[in-house]
DNA sequence: ACTAATATGTTGCACATCCTAACAAATTCG
DNA sequence: CGAATTTGTTAGGATGTGCAACATATTAGT
């Protein structure tokens, strides 16, 4: 049941029937193809009339495609259709504080090249302008593509998505960076750009497994440096009244606990980041006491890994608490938000094994009925990129979301 | 942007325009009323053509009513529409731990008579036995009342909505109790169930006020015996998985913190509850160690709260901690959920002029951007009847709500 | 090879709704 | 008393779904 929102609401005009339709369609295409005709109707409980009417107005604009025909042991064979994937492409643009990546993928997220990256400019005016050079450059080394759809960027920071601009991103120490419109100038294409959290949250909910249809609250937990957090209810991502929703990482387990990045003391960051971890294991706040940059270099969540397996025991009860804490945040995100599953990404869950037990035990003491303690959690390595996968998205997804209506 | 759910989607059928337009005119009737059809037209960016058809169709089926005429400067005088608010009434029940409250109200959820209350029954079935005959009784004694459109009940623990099960009442001790059933046997009129803080959350977003036009998101937070929180995203109530959603109360404020009701540690509730203030007064945990009946019969937080303003330090003292506790707890909620407004109910908001400059500035403290501290503190005292004003809006809204599509 | 059965995809008409424009009704102002 | 103005209605066109009949393509059985 859901209030109409009085100030912003849309009438249904005489076209709103189509255009609803038109997006389930497109929708169970993306997600089922090849699908025939038929089985369209058969899923959207519509008679073959209809869909045919729909079908063929779609092909018509070229938004999908007929492919060859499918097998049947009784009459006329159906033909299959398919997303018209191929004639644009997709940028992501994944910004970090070491290094930035862009991909280049087709309509429906299919990787068309490898991988690029580059260290990360400090200057946020000078990366912009190199970003935008080597879209260029990409785009007109591979002549084979057409046209490009839009640019995705994720960020590790708030953004004010309706404007394209960065508003704060402590890691990078970038405020206020407006990146839509010196992209959009520099390359001509559309530019979206998101917190990379909720992108990763995006991306999950709109990717094309098989297990696409599973629905419900989800929620994208990364942990990295800092702890970046989407949520998604009702198939829609949170934003919040001032772009904050979701930052979980800064919600508290002991608000007398040790200091964190934000300013603030004994945020669930503070307890779980990367840096938590090896703060753990050298036995002082890194955040506070930073590490110098040469040792900090030689050493780091991975090395801290590698040690813990090999029997460095300080090593595996640094990660094992960090595990604890991470069960013990978990289960305030599942008390608040209660999400059918919570995606969980991050160098950390390369050494799921060593603290699974941890994890799931803490989350079960803090978690408020039984039922709950078996909420599903889904481990993303590294890589499949989530990030950018998230930036795809945000190009991707909203031909096949939901019209707006009421 | 949101995702179509491909496993409970609707088709947009024939009339699907017609209903959706019907949702939205009812609503505008409902918060706009007296209102003309020419205004409806204006407000819907609609033909005045369209909206006769659409609103003779509604006067026929007699869910609106044409009343006076309005002025106007020049022309000829609109006609105005009301909804039809008088020929059915609505039920609202508020069960609580010491009593159970009954209220009668219109379409519109205007009070068509006294509340009334009786001492809540410890036995389940007894109590719904009582609460059956005693609708039965208020409705017959009323024969200007023709027909009643539902009941509502609202009760301090988790429900599953869909069976109208209680199934979890820590406070009164109930579990796995099915409302609706009994009810709808005893009474014949159709039974909604929910959860208090949730109910209370709903109310506030489907109220008639004038501000009713403010949209987005919003909280509301009941701090009595323990902490209820309702959460609204996108106009809609959030349940969860496992209807644990929105149970801000067991987030934790520290981890390692005073003993809470619910078994763990630490919980905010264990911070701000009435009990958790009582016992910074009595200087131990009356959760661990209960008043003995008799003094927590004489004295209760409204007799610290009037300590505290004849000169008691330490009940002002207890106070303000627990208004610093609040602003930590309200920041954790801002930081995952920010919401446009916050609600908040209970005991402690008499004494708000004594703790509000603690509940800021903790607010302040935590919240992770400066705007966010803005966040809008709305009081809802409890002469409004939070809880019932809930129980009705269970009743009363889905005739308004959006309809689903795709 | 022919027919029956069956599944896919298409055509045409009925029905519902919005869209537009013209019209009727009611009121004010000069 | 007529022009201007606003409200509310009527009628026909445009665009969509709903349904039934039909054309098309394929398999199984005789």
């Amino acid at each position: 049941m859901r209030k109409i929102n009085q100030k912003n609401f849309r009438i249904a005009r005489r076209g709103i029937s189509r255009e609803i339709n038109r997006r389930i369609a497109l929708d169970l295409v993306r997600t089922h193809q090849p699908i025939s005709r038929a089985d369209l109707a058969r899923m959207m409980n519509m008679h073959r009339a209809s869909i045919t009417l729909l079908v063929n107005e779609l092909l018509a604009e070229g938004v999908i495609v007929e492919g060859g025909t499918g097998e049947s042991h009784r009459g006329r064979k159906p033909t299959f259709l398919y997303i018209n994937a191929r004639e644009q492409c997709v940028v992501g643009v994944d910004i970090r504080y070491t290094r930035t990546y862009i991909t280049v993928t087709d309509l429906l997220g299919k990787q068309l090249m490898d991988i690029q990256s580059f260290p990360t400019e400090r200057d946020p005016e000078r990366l912009v302008a190199e970003l935008g050079a080597r879209i260029k450059s990409i785009l007109s080394d591979h002549r084979e593509i057409d046209s490009c759809a839009g640019v995705g960027v994720v960020v590790p920071g708030m953004v004010d998505r309706v404007t394209g601009t960065l508003l704060n991103a402590p890691t990078l120490g970038w405020r206020d960076v407006n990146l839509r419109d010196p992209l959009y100038a520099a390359t001509g294409f559309l530019v979206h750009v998101e917190n990379s959290g909720r992108a990763c949250a995006l991306a999950q909910v709109w990717a094309a497994r098989g297990e696409a249809t599973t629905f419900g609250d989800v929620v994208f937990v990364s942990v990295s440096d800092g702890v970046g957090v989407g949520v998604v209810v009702n198939g829609e991502l949170l934003h919040g009244r001032h772009n904050i929703a979701g930052e979980f990482g800064h919600v508290p387990l002991n608000i007398d606990g040790p200091r964190c990045s934000c300013g603030s003391r004994g945020c669930w960051e503070a307890y779980i980041s990367n840096i938590a971890t090896l703060s753990r294991y050298y036995g002082r706040n890194l955040v506070e006491a930073p590490l110098a940059s040469t040792e900090a270099a030689t050493f780091d969540i991975n090395d801290l890994i590698a040690r813990a397996r090999v029997g460095d025991q300080k090593a595996l009860d640094a990660l094992q608490a960090t595990g604890q804490y991470l069960g013990l945040g978990l289960a305030s995100i599942i008390n608040s938000i209660d999400p059918a599953r919570v995606y969980i990404s991050g160098e950390i869950t390369s050494a799921w094994e060593l603290i699974e037990s941890q994890v799931r035990e803490a989350l079960a003491s803090r978690v408020l009925v039984a039922a709950a303690k078996g909420t599903e959690l889904q481990l993303v390595p590294a890589g499949e990129y989530p990030r950018l996968q998230g930036a795809v998205a945000l190009v991707t997804a909203p031909a096949f979301a939901a019209p707006k209506v009421a």
